[in-house]
DNA sequence: GTCTTCGATACCTTTGCGGTATCATCGATG
DNA sequence: CATCGATGATACCGCAAAGGTATCGAAGAC
């Protein structure tokens, strides 16, 4: 009710607005009520009233009324410029947080799951954010899918670049970005380092060089069956940790293994790449994030990595 | 009139105000909108319209609701932050605003002609008005009567300690603070070297070193004026561009002199001073500032500088 | 399930912003 | 010197919108 209203009558005055400010300030820079309230889009009168409320509430007069237009009493001059302060704040603050809001400026943490980065569509779709964001700074980290997933959900990062299937994955959405099939590598004194492509069973006497299923087991998974698909076992010999690596130590000598085509652009010397007859294993990207994340960063990144990707013309590798 | 409100109705939003960011802040200070309107003293139906308000003005959700109160969305975070900050901008502008309108914050020139600051009151009224008065610059200049007129009238300084009478003062307001007698000073070795005081008729004989009439004409006609009422012309010498100066000229020999009494604490050695019998002339110090000044820093300096000479003990010297 | 909490909705009251008409003041002008 | 014109102040009115009351509805808590 009014009665606290009507208690403090008295002490009452209304606190200061944005609109004292702005009226003062078109005053100031006019020196003229009349030409104030014009630009104003208001009349005179309350332009007046408004004015003396400001001089009330702050208390102590802020322009010399004169018969030609008002002249700034010294404390109106210093208001002035405070005024205009706070207004250019506002302003500025206005705009920044629309900017936030629609995505366009602010961080976004990126993660790696082992060489996606590699894959032509992987900076491809950074680099497009970037040309449409360019006021949102992009932090990216290397890691393993495990890891990843757990630092998305811990919120250490925002979005990531994995290599599904994913275990324990609460909370995320994957979209599936990419399914390269794999190729061979062979050592380049490898008997079937000639030819183009050949069937996954001529490696079962083959040693052969993956990294440890625990960092990546779904491409491992994927490789073994394959294997087995085709009726051997694959003899396992040196583990390499990151999947560049693996290309390097075929170069080696160190044995065969199965990569991403993606892989297939980095041309180590002693190296060759060939296609897997009959079922090549797949290698999926897929883009992960948390359900519930609102940002309007993280679902412009999503929603332009998957228009990106499904706009880009996959490389027909094998069924 | 109301058309071209009506024609914008629909872009029509009403612009951001103080009011919404304060409400704001208390919201996500509180994460709940009761408790909120009950600290900003209103209820909270109108209080989730005002930040609703706020909401469609930014063009962005700023608070999640939930069903156990709100939290803070990453715009809304942001947008906090600001607020608080242009909150407090404002709080610090009125406070600045109100404590310049009170005189406590700003710069004062002064300006001092002559000796004046060696009169014990001068010095004792820049004290008290430092005092008083912590948050004022006070900037010093020493010149001349003719000069420091001058200097006020441009606006160079505010207020000065000058020496009346003065010529062409127009817009300017003098207050009388002090009004001392005058003094002999003597070469030590002068005849009447060892009396308390003497005639100054009995001075008739020696040379005096004075200042130029143009300098300081108000102390220049007060001494020949009293040497001509005393019944001779004195026989002018050196000049002393300075008035302390013409102490140590004194003392060196090169004649006699009339300085006003606070000079004779400067105790230099091979100079006495004498009182003057029978009428001594008189040295006024009168405070100088524009008639027009609403600075309230200088209305404040002039009554704190009034207010002490007229409770200052004056020295008593001869009528 | 039922209860409680808390924001949203609906609707009413009151404040005060902005509009119109007019006055008062003061410098300019003939 | 009287009049005029420019400009801010005053008086008063209407309506938009801030704020209040009552109630609803959704979602945990028990």
């Amino acid at each position: 009710m009014a009665a606290r209203r009507a208690k403090l009558n008295k002490a009452d005055r209304k606190t200061m607005e944005l609109r004292h400010l702005r009226y003062f300030v078109a005053v100031a820079e006019e020196l003229h009520f009349t030409r104030a309230a014009e630009r104003l889009g208001i009349k005179q009168p309350p332009l007046s009233l408004q004015i003396r409320q400001l001089e009330r509430e702050i208390g102590t007069s802020l322009l010399r009324r004169e018969t030609r237009g008002v002249k700034l009493t010294e404390t109106g001059a210093l208001l002035l410029d405070e005024a205009r302060r706070i207004l250019d704040q506002v302003e500025r603050t206005r705009a920044d947080v629309q900017s936030r809001a629609r995505g366009e400026t602010g961080h976004i943490h990126l993660g790696f799951a082992g060489a996606t980065y590699v894959h032509r569509l992987v900076p491809g779709i950074i680099r497009a954010y970037r040309e449409r964001y360019p006021g949102v700074v992009l932090s990216p980290e290397q890691s393993n899918t495990a890891r990843l997933i757990a630092a998305l959900q811990s919120g250490e990062i925002d979005v990531a670049f994995v290599r599904p299937p994913i275990i324990g994955g609460e909370g995320i959405t994957l979209d599936l970005l990419i399914d390269e099939p794999m190729m061979i590598v062979l050592p380049a004194w490898h008997p079937h380092a000639g030819d183009r492509s050949m069937p996954l069973a001529a490696l079962a006497p083959d040693t052969f060089i993956l990294f440890p299923r625990t960092i990546g087991p779904g491409l491992h998974d994927a490789i073994i069956a394959s294997c087995q698909r085709a009726g051997f076992s694959p003899k396992l010999g040196q583990e390499a940790s990151q999947t560049v690596s693996i290309i390097y130590m075929v170069a080696a000598g160190f044995g065969v293994s199965i990569v991403p085509q993606s892989l297939a652009q980095i041309r180590a010397e002693g190296a060759v790449y060939l296609g897997i007859e009959g079922g090549a294993p797949r290698a999926p990207i897929s883009l992960a994030h948390r359900r519930d994340d609102r940002s309007t960063i993280v679902r412009n990144f999503v929603a332009l990595a998957r228009r990106t990707a499904r706009s880009s013309p996959q490389k027909k590798g094998e069924t």
